[in-house]
DNA sequence: GGTTGGCAATAGTGATTAACTATACAACGT
DNA sequence: ACGTTGTATAGTTAATCACTATTGCCAACC
């Protein structure tokens, strides 16, 4: 029983004549025939009388029709589903963002990805990239944005902007003054960080070759989130380091924070998507790298690749 | 797209495994995997990521294979109707009868029919021998019973019994002295018979030659049902002649009647069985002849042929 | 009563498709 | 680097599907 099976008896059942529900398949009248003949043999039921006259349906092939024509309006439906599924623009996308991206692009990004974008909203989750990573090998993601270095089997990335960093201090610091802050002076100041799991903790560290060694790092207190930290900042809890996004955004807005440029060579952060290779929404992701560049996030420049 | 295809797309579904689902499906890995190709290319969508480590299915592909997992539920209720209506005694047989039959044998038809087919209720239509044939020619009649001589094209009759008549008389009548009346004497007397179109009234002038010509008819009246003449023979009105079935019943309980045979040769008819050739229930018209010769229907004598 | 005409069934053939086995290829993990 | 696991491809065979041509069957008609 096929459906092509099915698309005959119905048609036979509809013209109750073999030539003419032949030619409405565009077959010939054997073909339709045999395969008529095929399904009763199959079914073991007589679905139709056939006699010089005319061909009468019986009762027990109405109802078979009746059927297969349901079948043949939901196998309808499987095209119907694929056509309006076709477009990788249509249906959501599941997004990660790492915590120190999320609250600075996010507000930026939906918008612009709902605007090129209508029928593909977002279902967006935030978390440390190991979490991230975790769930777009699992499926549960389908891109995320993370920093790099990222490297996992299976997966993509694509770099998308660099991002400097910047020092964050109490209005009225000492270093003030300075236009532009070595990165080596980090050492000597209580350093505010982000808790262990959050890429960008690991990647200031990086910046500063005397925080490095375990003794560097009773200078420092833990902060859960970049916003938290700028409140201690704030109150003079310390100083910081903040990625441009973050940073940048608020002095005008802040008196009692002030930012200082990296003296170069800048320090900063490389942001990118990554997706399963075998992801097929290639033409979502495109979108995404487009919303992301369209937004105004202060001091990024864009990775032309 | 073939039922197959589907098949093959709800096993991998559910395993997430090429080799699995083929295994599952009693195929190899190779052809399952042609066949999900094909169907992706078909469609025009990707149903499922496959990478090194495990079979994705997207989006679109779940949303697909629910569908598919519909369109096979209702391809399988294909395969049960054909089952339940393999049976040719499950369903509704449409049945004709002709006036002069149903009044006496349904009473005992139906409750047989019932017993040896309990799923096969009967719908009923008496009616003239010429109608009923129309129906059945159409369709809307499946087995009709009627008196023969019965010939159409396309249409098959089966013998089931034959009935003699009998003359039936007001009690007190002059033929009353007589054991068996010959058929000729009907001549004689105003003889009640039924109105144009009902077989049996042409069977009955058959049986005198006397009434065949045109005066003997002025000798006749009309009534419109067997029950009704023999009302009017029992206000003497006239005699009549009965099909044994209809007349030996009821002369003990009705004291106006009296009931004689005719003398041999015993005129009678030969009451049959007609359905298309083509029709496919031939157990049903099996339960219904059965259920005829198993009536207890006055003076009437089985067919065997 | 033979004949004709309409229609479905069958025969026979070619093309397409679906299945197989064997093998290549890709990606991880050791 | 190599082995393992798992999917895709190649190549072949068998089955199926669809075609044309023809037969067979009734019923209708002359």
């Amino acid at each position: 029983m096929t459906l092509t099976d099915l698309r005959y008896l119905v048609a036979l059942a509809r013209e109750r004549h073999f030539g003419h529900a032949a030619e409405r398949c565009n077959v010939s009248q054997p073909t339709l025939s045999v395969a008529i003949k095929k399904l009763e043999d199959e079914l073991a039921v007589t679905l139709f009388e056939r006699s010089a006259a005319d061909v009468k349906i019986t009762d027990i092939g109405a109802r078979i029709v009746a059927q297969a024509e349901k079948v043949l309006l939901e196998a309808g439906q499987i095209k119907e589903l694929a056509t309006a599924g076709r477009d990788p623009l249509s249906g959501p996308l599941k997004l990660g963002v790492i915590y120190t991206i999320g609250p600075y692009l996010l507000p930026h990004l939906i918008p612009r990805v709902h605007g090129a974008a209508p029928s593909m909203p977002l279902l967006i989750q935030e978390n440390y990239t190991a979490r991230l990573a975790e769930s777009l090998k699992r499926g549960d993601l389908d891109v995320i944005v993370v920093a790099l270095p990222f490297e996992e089997p299976g997966i993509v990335t694509q770099a998308v902007y660099d991002e400097p960093f910047r020092v964050l201090m109490p209005a009225g610091h000492a270093w003030e003054a300075d236009a532009a802050i070595p990165a080596a002076r980090l050492a000597e100041a209580p350093l505010l960080l982000l808790g262990a799991g959050n890429c960008f903790r690991d990647q200031v560290l990086e910046v500063c070759p005397l925080c490095r060694g375990g003794e560097g790092l009773q200078r420092t207190l833990e902060g859960s989130s970049l916003e938290t930290i700028r409140h201690m900042v704030a109150t003079g809890a310390g100083i910081t380091v903040l990625p441009s996004s973050a940073a940048d955004p608020l002095p005008e807005g802040n008196p009692l924070l002030t930012v200082r440029p990296f003296e170069a060579p800048e320090p900063f952060r490389r942001i990118a998507l990554a997706w399963r290779v075998t992801y097929p929404r290639s033409g979502a992701i495109d979108v995404i790298r487009a919303a992301i560049l369209g937004s105004p996030l202060q001091g990024v420049r864009p990775v032309t690749r």
